[in-house]
DNA sequence: CGGATCGGTTTATTATTTGAACCGTTGGTT
DNA sequence: AACCAACGGTTCAAATAATAAACCGATCCG
């Protein structure tokens, strides 16, 4: 193992349930002689990717990440480090992948990815605005916003769109529920008939949800194996972009999906 | 040089007007061999803090910094606290505010506020280190900063940026002597000509120096007046990011500005 | 007071890093 | 088309930097 990698290691061992680390426990969590590891965080602390806390003694991550990952997004926008995962997933599932973000209350498309294991395919050049009431994006989203969001949103007109739209508010909040409890949405027909859709939500840094990730299906091929293999790779690519953007998991959907991931591998 | 700065200080290549880079280049501008570079490079890959960009194979910063950057930001929010009093200065002088940090043993920029008074103005995206004997910040920093560390950056080699700048290790400790005595510098043309500067230092838990704020203006606009106004304002905003960061501003620079504030508001 | 643990330093030993030379490939010039 | 220079990447003996045990003073804690 190199000594950069080593040093590099180091960096990972912060949380945000550990965000400061002693010199000797330090050395313990990586597995390296107590010399050795403060020669390598004087190391990336010269280089500001690491400093001690004044007062303690402690290390915790440095300020170099600041200018850093600002130049990173000046360079690679969001959208460019969502893209690659994106286009996996769509290759996984044979299907339409897509990513929207909440911006000015409303859920926009961010970027979409197509697969071309099939000659059809769910189109979304032209969807400007996906409605939270008719899309398992808008529900999946809507879940982990403020009551107060939510109840504005249910609030306002629900536009029957198909025939299969839920438009009663009430209908609405337990479906909420259920997605809460299952940590992932699905839509049948509710906004495009014949669309079978499967989303997730997305956080940012502040474990707030910003977006939804999602996978648009021709009803007549989702078979139930194919129900199987969207959820999960969905729930994988969701954990990669989450983890790009330097977001923040809620546990309680940690938790449930990381059953789900068990349940898949040990179908007993 | 150990290994890990060697890797570490290849993160610093890149910038706005550079990007991506290609492995010789990477190699040549950081004055390493090539091969060293490449096993260097991979490392920062492997752990994420560089990419290969698909297409062409230059090399950028990775997907890690987002994370981090988040992760740090969420344990110490400096920049979050300090930013709006930076923008306020901005505002209230009508010219850029920016606040350095001491990392490293160099001076480096944690972020800066524009105004939007004038059309012309002094950017800073592109400034990576401040010279220490040449910039007002760089000065009153290492004012506040223990002797064997003034004078072994006194020691260094003290590049002539412009006409303007001194070099002379005497003349700047009388230098420093006046901003001690005054309890802030300022600059006239030394770093970048036709921009005056003015600084403060900042002090963080245990009352030792681990900042400088600034505030860098057009060299023609300058009037005796203007000089007042910022010198007020900003001693008003580096209180208040002192406290913000739960620093200890010393006795005597308290005394020092404390007077500096009476008499602004007395002017007989 | 005493023992355990802390952050940090020193040292000979050891393993990693280093760089010249060398691939196959690419892209521009003649 | 032929050329050539520069590219990214690889190899391996020689050189250098990393390593870990022992040690130090400071501090914490019962």
């Amino acid at each position: 193992m190199s000594t950069v990698a080593k040093a590099l290691q180091l960096l990972d061992l912060f949380s945000r349930s550990r965000p400061q680390i002693g010199l000797s426990d330090m050395a313990r969590l990586a597995q390296i002689n107590k010399a050795t590891c403060f020669r390598l965080i004087t190391d990336l602390c010269d280089a500001g990717l690491a400093e001690q806390v004044e007062g303690s003694r402690e290390y915790r991550l440095g300020p170099a990440f600041l200018r850093l990952a600002a130049l990173r997004e000046a360079n690679v926008p969001l959208r460019d480090a969502a893209m690659p995962v994106l286009q996996a997933l769509a290759n996984d599932t044979g299907e339409t992948a897509h990513l929207s973000l909440l911006v000015g209350g409303e859920l926009r498309p961010l970027a979409y990815a197509y697969s071309s294991a099939h000659a059809s395919r769910i189109t979304m050049e032209d969807v400007r605005v996906f409605p939270f009431h008719a899309t398992s994006s808008g529900l999946a989203l809507l879940t982990y916003q403020a009551p107060a969001f939510r109840e504005a949103v249910l609030a306002r007109p629900l536009p029957k769109l198909t025939p299969m739209t839920e438009t009663d508010p009430a209908a609405l909040r337990e479906r909420m529920r259920g997605i809460e409890a299952q940590g992932l949405a699905e839509s049948h027909g509710t906004f495009e008939a014949d669309v079978h859709s499967f989303a997730v939500p997305l956080f940012g840094a502040l474990g707030t949800c910003t977006g939804a990730l999602s996978t648009a299906a021709l009803a007549a091929r989702v078979t139930p194996a194919q129900v199987q293999l969207i959820r999960a790779a969905q729930i994988k690519a969701a954990r990669q972009i989450i983890t790009l953007w330097g977001g923040t998991l809620p546990a309680k959907l940690d938790t449930l999906w990381t059953a789900r991931e068990i349940r898949a591998k040990e179908p007993t």
